[in-house]
DNA sequence: CCACCGCATGAAAGCCATTTCATGCCGGAA
DNA sequence: TTCCGGCATGAAATGGCTTTCATGCGGTGG
C-alpha cells in the first residue's frame, strides 16, 4: 500500500462523467460554455473522486502561473509585513498568489531569490528599494514581466515603481524640528551598506540639518539591519554619552526610537521635555507607547495595494499604467510637540 | 515588436552547444554524470542566451514542486512572522519554496487557502492550530503529503505537530502570579470564536484560577482577533472600570500587555506596584519596554525550524519522525517580580 | 427546403523538462 | 583478441491540462 497511490486526473472525472477530459476543463472554467447539467454531473464526479485541480500543469500548458514574485528584506518587519498583505489582498481577487523571499537586507541575497523565484515564472516582479547588484538588474530586465520597484523612488527604474523618497521624507521631520526651535539634532541608525532605505535616510538628513545650517556631525550607527528596539535604545545610550546636549533625535525607525524612547525612561531623561523623538514608518506601537512618537506615515499598507493594482492593470492589456509616488506624512506625537523653547546652540 | 517573445528553453541551449537536450538537463542537476567540459559549454550556451530554468515543466514531469504551503492566521503578527522566517530558512536550505497564505484567524478562510494551496501540488503543508472545518480535514487527509500543525498540540492531529498547549502555558502564568500573592487576577482577551489559541489561553485561565480557589469571573473581552496594542488598552481600560481592585492581568498576547502596560502609565496606575502584568509570546517589546513585561516564551521561531527539520525528514524516505512539543517557558520580568504584598481579597 | 450560425463537445497537438531505455565508446579482465 | 562494465550521451515517451481546430445539431432566415 504505497502511500503515494494515483491521485484523480481530469481524465478520471472525464470518464466517471461519461465526457471527455477537454469537456472536465471547461467545466471548472466559471465563464466557459458547459451546459448546466454536465457542468454539474462533472463538478459531482470531481468532488466524488476527490479530485484536486493540478495548477502546474495547468501553468505549463497555458503560460500562465499566476504567480507573483515579491521581495522584501525581512518578514520580520511589520511595515514590509503590511506592504505584503496588501499586496496579496489585492492579487488574491485576481486568484494570483504571492511567491514571498526575504533578502535579508542583502543584495546578494536579493540577487539569488530573483534568479530563483523568476524559475517558477512569475507574471509579474515586486522589489524593495530601487538598487541591486548590476546581474539581478539584467535578471529583471531580461524577465519581460513586470517589475515594480517599491519603498524607493529610483534614480533609473527597471520598469514601475510605487514608492517615496526617503531622504525627503526625513528632510520633512528635520523641517518639523527645526520650526520647533530644535537646532542640536542626533541621528540613529542607516550607516550600514545594506539597506539602502536606511542609508537614504541617514543621506536626507544630513542635507537637511545642513540646508538648516546646523551641526551635521552626531550620526549613531546602530550596525546592520535589521535595526532592532534593543539596538535602538544601546544607540540613544552612546549618543547621550557622546552628545549629552542633543535636543532631538531621529531614528531610521519607529522601532529604534521606541527602543530610545526606553533607554530615556530608564536614565530618567524626559521626553519631550529634554529630548525630542522622530521615528519612521508609523508602526502601531508609535501611537500607543507613552509618549507616543511623532513619525513619518509612507503608507507602508497602501504600497502593497497600489502595487498589486499596478500588477493587475499591467496584466490586463495594455493600459496606461504609471509609477506611483506617494507623499510622505508627517504625524506629530507626543514626543516632539512639547518642544518649544530656547536653545542655548 | 510583441513584449514576449520566446524565452530560450532547453532545446535552445542544446542546438547551440551541440548536445542534445537531455544533457543540458543533466548539466543542470549538480549531481549528475556529464563530462566537465561539455556541462561547461552548456551553462556557457544557457549564459549568453539569458536562459531561465523552468520550474514548472521540471515540476511537472518530475511530480516534485519544491512546494511547501504554510498557512498562518496572519503576516502582520512577529510571532508567526517567526515561525514563517524559521521554516523558510530551514527549507531554503533543501531549496525549497514556501508558499505561504492568510486566514485571518478565520477557519473558513483557511478552508478555502487549504484547497487553493494544494493545487500548487505542494509536498508538504503546515497549518497554524490544531482546529479546522471538517471539510479542511478532508482536503489535509486526500492529499497525501505531510501534514504539520503547529502552534498547538492537536486533540486528533491530522498528520504531525510542533507545537504546545496554549492552556497549559497560561497556567504557569496563573501560578506564577498566585505565587507572588496575587489573589484577584484578570485576563484580557481570547473571547472569540475565530481563534482557537486566544480561546484556549482563556481557557487555560480559567482552569488555573479554579485550580487555585480564586474569582474566575474577570474576564475581558477584547474583540475578534488579532488583538491590537490598542485594544489591549482599551480593554485595561475597561477593566479598571468594572474591577478597579484587581491586582494582576494576564493578556493573551504581549501586544495587547504592551497596550494595557500604557493604558496604565497614562491613569497614573504605577506597574507593577499597582497593577501586575503578563503576556504571551515574548515579542521584543516585552524585553524592551520600560518596565519590561513577564511573559511565556514559546519559541515561535524554533516552531518553524522544527516544523522545516521534520518536514525534511519525513520527504528523504521512511524516518522515524517524530511529534515535537514545546515546553513553554515562564520569563520573568520587571511587571511582576516588585509584588509581593498583603491580599485583601 | 437549404444555407448558415451559434452552441456544446471532442480529438489531437503542444507546453518544457525529465524518466526510461538504448547506444556508442573506452579500458580492463580473461 | 574478445567480452563486459561503466561512463557519456541521445531518442522517445511522459506528466496533466489547455490551445486549436473540427464536428454535430438545432434553429433561423430566405
Amino acid at each position: 500500500m504505497s502511500s503515494r497511490r494515483k491521485q484523480p486526473i481530469m481524465a478520471d472525472i472525464a470518464r466517471r462523467a461519461g465526457v471527455s477530459s477537454m469537456t472536465v476543463s471547461r467545466a471548472f472554467k466559471a465563464d466557459s460554455l458547459v451546459s448546466q447539467e454536465t457542468r454539474e454531473s462533472i463538478l459531482a464526479a470531481a468532488e466524488e473522486l476527490g479530485y484536486v485541480f493540478d495548477a502546474t500543469a495547468s501553468s505549463l500548458r497555458s503560460q500562465k502561473t499566476d504567480f507573483v514574485a515579491v521581495i522584501i528584506p525581512s518578514i520580520n518587519n511589520a511595515n514590509f509585513a503590511d506592504t505584503v498583505s496588501g499586496l496579496s489582498e489585492v492579487l488574491g481577487h485576481a486568484k494570483m498568489q504571492t511567491l514571498l523571499g526575504y533578502t535579508n537586507y542583502d543584495m546578494h541575497t536579493e540577487e539569488r531569490l530573483i534568479e530563483q523565484l523568476l524559475r517558477r515564472k512569475p507574471q509579474a516582479i515586486v522589489v524593495t528599494g530601487g538598487r541591486h547588484t548590476p546581474r539581478a538588474r539584467k535578471l529583471l530586465e531580461n524577465a519581460h514581466i513586470p517589475v515594480i520597484e517599491t519603498w524607493d523612488v529610483p534614480e533609473q527604474p527597471v520598469g514601475y515603481y510605487v514608492g517615496f523618497s526617503n531622504a525627503a521624507a526625513v528632510h520633512i521631520l528635520v523641517d518639523h524640528f527645526v520650526a520647533l526651535g530644535y537646532r542640536r539634532i542626533a541621528f540613529i541608525g542607516g550607516d550600514a551598506g545594506g539597506d539602502t532605505r536606511g542609508s537614504d535616510r541617514r543621506l536626507g538628513f544630513l542635507q537637511a540639518i545642513t540646508a538648516h545650517g546646523l551641526d551635521a556631525s552626531r550620526l549613531i550607527a546602530a550596525g546592520p539591519p535589521p535595526i532592532s528596539m534593543r539596538e535602538g535604545a544601546e544607540a540613544m545610550s552612546r549618543l547621550l554619552d557622546r552628545y549629552p546636549d542633543t535636543e532631538a533625535v531621529i531614528c531610521v525607525s519607529d522601532l529604534s526610537a521606541f527602543g530610545a524612547l526606553t533607554e530615556c525612561q530608564r536614565q530618567g531623561i524626559a521626553v519631550p521635555e529634554k529630548m525630542s523623538i522622530g521615528g519612521f514608518g508609523n508602526y502601531e506601537i508609535s501611537d500607543i507607547c507613552v509618549p507616543s512618537l511623532t513619525t513619518i506615515d509612507v503608507g507602508s499598507r497602501a504600497i502593497g495595494e497600489k502595487a498589486g493594482t499596478l500588477i493587475l492593470n499591467l496584466l490586463n492589456g495594455p493600459t496606461e499604467a504609471a509609477d506611483v509616488t506617494i507623499e510622505p506624512q508627517l504625524i506629530v506625537r507626543e514626543s516632539s510637540i512639547h518642544a518649544v523653547r530656547v536653545s542655548g546652540g
